[in-house]
DNA sequence: CCTGAAATTATACGCTTGCATAATTACGCA
DNA sequence: TGCGTAATTATGCAAGCGTATAATTTCAGG
């Protein structure tokens, strides 16, 4: 018998599972997978175990859930950088130093996403995400790239849109993973400078200086 | 007390450290880090699981081993294209549609190098590897940019020549990436073809026709 | 102020884990 | 051919796992 039984107070069920979810992600970045234990992650948001399944069938479909919040979390942070007014080489540009400045670029968030990348080939649901997640954002690459050629005078074919953008979407990547895996190896500013230039270099576009710059 | 011991033959101490880092290795790919157990690897290796603290100091020890048998596999996988004679341009070509087709564009070995990933952060030997292959790929592919420029009769900096490999780099990796995450997402030759291209605009080199090419 | 039901905690259960150790087998060498 | 020993198998162990369920607490509504 316990000697005295924690005391608690009824919360609002959004709450609880965004906590469920938040702990999941700090322990999956911190210890890994194998670190993010029903037990663990119950501890570190504050309550006892079983709220997990109360909340969600099973721990699987927290983990689900935990994904589907990080890649949200990854999107939003670049999309809010695109979306401002601007032209058409200027958004581009935002997206692009967006997606390769902190906090997109991190080794916990990079980290993150490789601890889930196993199960996606397991679990429906994740791949589903995970291929939603991937288009999103080379379609988004894509409309914003077919706007710049655009706005330039120098509009493309579609076809020729799409393998700029899987290019380009191809090289943030790389420079994202690279970023996340050796944060040493690179200067501050340096990845989304090398992504500017290669994606210009692919495109053919060209980013002028802006005001303001040196 | 078991009815019938099981039949064994001694075998070279290499041989058993072999057939265990294979079968880790297998059990990485298919049912992720969570389903190689020290008895999951045994039964797979054909032997019993005392096996491995005996050849290895412990679970975590085998697991670098595997870790360091992958990552060596994929580089020789695309060494082994560049160090064809042949002039610089051929041996870039080569090393790069090499890194982007099977078998180094795999989604078992990328499943596989995602489960290691968080793993690097924890572990120093595990680490060093890492670094050691990133580096190893990178400064290969500068040389061979460096070459083909030269032969070009357009040599670069080495400070251009170090931005250009980071770049084409991070495009390798990226589309590596991508063909093993969404196998069904690009044509057979279609991640070798952009790749190609995408080297070609960032370095501002040419990749000519080759006899027998149509 | 009660009371009922939902929310929350605590605990128990069956399994699996990595590792340690005891029991047995195979094989080189006298 | 038999012996000793290293190699190999089998078994035991404590800890931790996800889940199920019982016990308790909170809180809204009469």
């Amino acid at each position: 018998m316990p000697s005295s039984r924690r005391s608690f107070s009824r919360e609002q069920p959004e709450q609880r599972k965004e906590a469920l979810i938040e702990a999941t992600l700090k322990l999956m970045a911190e210890t890994g997978p194998a670190g993010a234990t029903v037990r663990a992650i119950a501890e570190t948001a504050g309550m006892s175990q079983g709220m997990i399944r109360h909340y969600f069938s099973s721990k699987e479909d927290l983990i689900v859930a935990a994904y589907e919040r990080h890649m949200h979390a990854l999107t939003e942070a670049t999309e809010a950088q695109a979306s401002q007014a601007g032209s058409a080489e200027d958004r581009l540009r935002n997206f692009i130093v967006a997606s390769l400045t902190p906090p997109v670029v991190d080794a916990r968030a990079m980290a993150l996403w490789a601890g889930f990348i196993h199960m996606v080939r397991r679990d429906q649901a994740m791949q589903d995400t995970h291929e939603r997640t991937y288009y999103h954002f080379r379609d988004r690459l894509e409309v914003l790239i077919a706007a710049a050629r655009r706005e330039a005078g120098c509009a493309a074919t579609p076809a020729t849109n799409r393998r700029h953008a899987i290019a380009c979407n191809a090289v943030i990547d790389g420079l994202w993973l690279e970023g996340g895996a050796l944060p040493e190896a690179f200067a501050d500013s340096e990845l989304a400078e090398i992504g500017l230039t290669s994606v210009a270099a692919i495109t053919g576009l060209e980013f002028h200086e802006r005001k303001g710059a040196p």
